[in-house]
Parts: C-alpha cells; sequence; structure tokens
DNA sequence: TATTGTTATACTCTATAACTATA
DNA sequence: TATAGTTATAGAGTATAACAATA
C-alpha cells in the first residue's frame, strides 16, 4: 500500500513534470508559470490586494511583491492605491496583461484538457479533493508536539525557528 | 465537474503547502526540503550516478550538481570516481550524512504518517495512481499540435524554444 | 558522435528582518 | 497595537549555452 513518502515523492514529480512542462510553453512569451498563476487570478477577479493574491497564490507576500514588480515593468499588471484601506494595493490587469492572458489561456486550455482527460469525470473529483486535503493538512500550522523531538540540535520549547546553523 | 484548471492550481497549492511545511521542519538541521530529497534517495540506493539522480529527483543536472555542490560541502555526501564509467560520479552519503539522514527521518516520518492518514487504504493507491498519470502525461516532451498556434510572437514551425523575449 | 558532467552566467522565487504608513 | 506593504539582503533552485573528458 502507498505510504506518506510515496505520496510526497509522486506529489513533488507530478507538481515538478508540470510546472517544467508549463515554464516551456510560456518561455515564448516572456512570462513564468508562476507570474501566469498571477494573470489568472487576476483575471478572476481584478482589484484584489496583494495580501489576498498571496493567499488565492498559496505564497508569500515578498514573492508577490517581486513578481508583481515584474509584471508591473512588463506593463502586464497595475497597483493603485485601495479605495477603502490607505495601506493596501489594489492590483489589477492592464489592457496588455488581459490581452496576454487570453492569448496564453487558449494554448494553455490544451494543456489543462490533456491534465483532465488523464481522469474520467468521477475521478477528477476525487482526485482534487484529495489534493485539497493535503493543502489544509499541510498547511503552515506548525505541529507542535512533532518539532521537539529528542535530537540534540535545536533546545527550544516551543517548535520557534530558532536555528542552529541556518542557511536561509 | 473538476476541470483541468483546477487540477493544476490545486496540484500546485498541495505542493507547495507541503514544501513549505517541510522545509520549516528541516530549518534547524541546516537542509532544504530539496536537498533531503537528494539525502533520500541516496540512502535508498548509495553509489549512484547524478544522472540517475536527476532522473529519481525529477530535476535537472545543473539543479543537481548545485545541490550536490552544497551537501558536499556540508560534508553529507561525497562524489568519487564512477568505477566503470570514468565520465560519471558515483554519489554516496558519507557517515555524516547518513547520520542527519536518520535523525530527520524520525521526525519527518510522523508528517508523512499525517500525510497518508489523509487517505483511507483504497483511496491512497488510486490518488498516488492519480499523480503517476500526471507526472507521465506532463513529462518533458513538448506537445508538437500545441507549440504552433495562432500567436503572433513565435513563428517557428516545431515548437523550438526560439524566445522573442526571453527572460531566464 | 553521443553522453556525463562542469563552468559561466543570470534570473526567479523564497525567506528573514527591520522598517513605514495606515487602521 | 495590529495590519499591508516596502526595503535590504541573501541564498536556493532553475535554465541556457559552451565546454572538456570519456565512451
Amino acid at each position: 500500500m502507498g505510504t506518506g513518502h510515496e505520496i510526497a515523492m509522486e506529489l513533488r514529480a507530478a507538481y515538478l513534470s508540470m510546472h517544467r512542462q508549463t515554464n516551456a510553453h510560456l518561455l515564448k512569451y516572456g512570462v513564468t508559470a508562476d507570474q501566469f498563476v498571477c494573470l489568472v487570478i487576476l483575471s478572476e477577479e481584478d482589484g484584489i490586494t496583494q495580501q489576498e493574491l498571496v493567499r488565492r497564490a498559496t505564497s508569500d507576500p515578498n514573492t508577490i511583491r517581486a513578481m508583481l514588480v515584474l509584471l508591473e515593468k512588463a506593463g502586464l499588471v497595475a497597483r493603485k492605491k485601495h479605495p477603502r484601506d490607505g495601506r493596501a494595493r489594489s492590483v489589477t490587469l492592464t489592457v496588455k496583461g488581459r490581452e496576454l492572458y487570453e492569448q496564453i489561456w487558449q494554448e494553455i486550455k490544451l494543456m489543462q484538457k490533456r491534465l483532465s482527460g488523464l481522469f474520467s469525470g468521477s475521478e477528477v473529483d476525487m482526485f482534487i479533493d484529495g489534493l485539497k486535503r493535503i493543502s489544509a493538512g499541510m498547511s503552515s500550522t506548525p505541529v507542535k508536539q512533532i518539532v521537539e523531538s529528542s535530537h540534540p540540535v535545536s533546545e527550544n520549547e516551543n517548535g520557534e525557528k530558532k536555528a542552529v546553523h541556518v542557511k536561509r
């Protein structure tokens, strides 16, 4: 029977395969797969905050900012002041951004058809449900009782990131 | 019913959640999740070539080399000349590398138990099978008929990476 | 000639931490 | 005080392309 380790390795393999394939397709448009995810999210709802983009893209504030700066430089998105919250930014697709998104979508659509074509109708939903369970089960809240164990590397009581020799 | 787009987004979310969680756990050991994958593969079979590591880690030669150089600098792996093929390198875990691997494994095991605990016995295998289908279906061979379409960006006939404005 | 790996180079993504401005 | 985002900094991973050594 499949183990947790196997799930992890195959999840990794599946994601990386998809990610590379997507990047290869998008290379000629000058955007990365991750940047395109931002475009997709914005095409679904324009004017959301960076914070909200972070959440929907399963990302973090620094990464999203870096990507938005690049997308802004490419003239694909705009970051206006949020009308109601002076701290926030309201991110929108420019006309150019929406056009590029739609152009890319035509191509990516075929790849996604290939993706869903790998499953039968009933399988798809079960599979997606499994993915969602993993997202929920692995979402960032660290598991306390796991963190302190009988390893001599870190001695702190509460699982904080008090690294001994941090690399990043 | 779930679409290809939904599969892609949820696959992304699941992988990134798992990846971040793993990185957070491994931070105190001074290795990344990706580096740990190398250690795991080597623990399963010592003395394989970099090429073989590339394949099993779903990676590429440059990335694997960069990671091995870091792992070698940390004293966790060794790269000897391959006994039969003078071009190849035979990669092995050092004693220190194997010890660290086993120490980390105790902790990661719990996370993996949590992972497999999200599924029933019969579900696990179906889910893993779905992931494998994606890896196979998305594996690097580019889909010819998709590549050239009616976009004005690239005009080449055979889907080669002849980018107009390449960023990376 | 084909293959394994290296070197040089460069950019994106990711993360930490300290900071500003607004709520 | 808490929250949204910025700045500075840094390092890992990823990719291209040209190269050397060996098969």
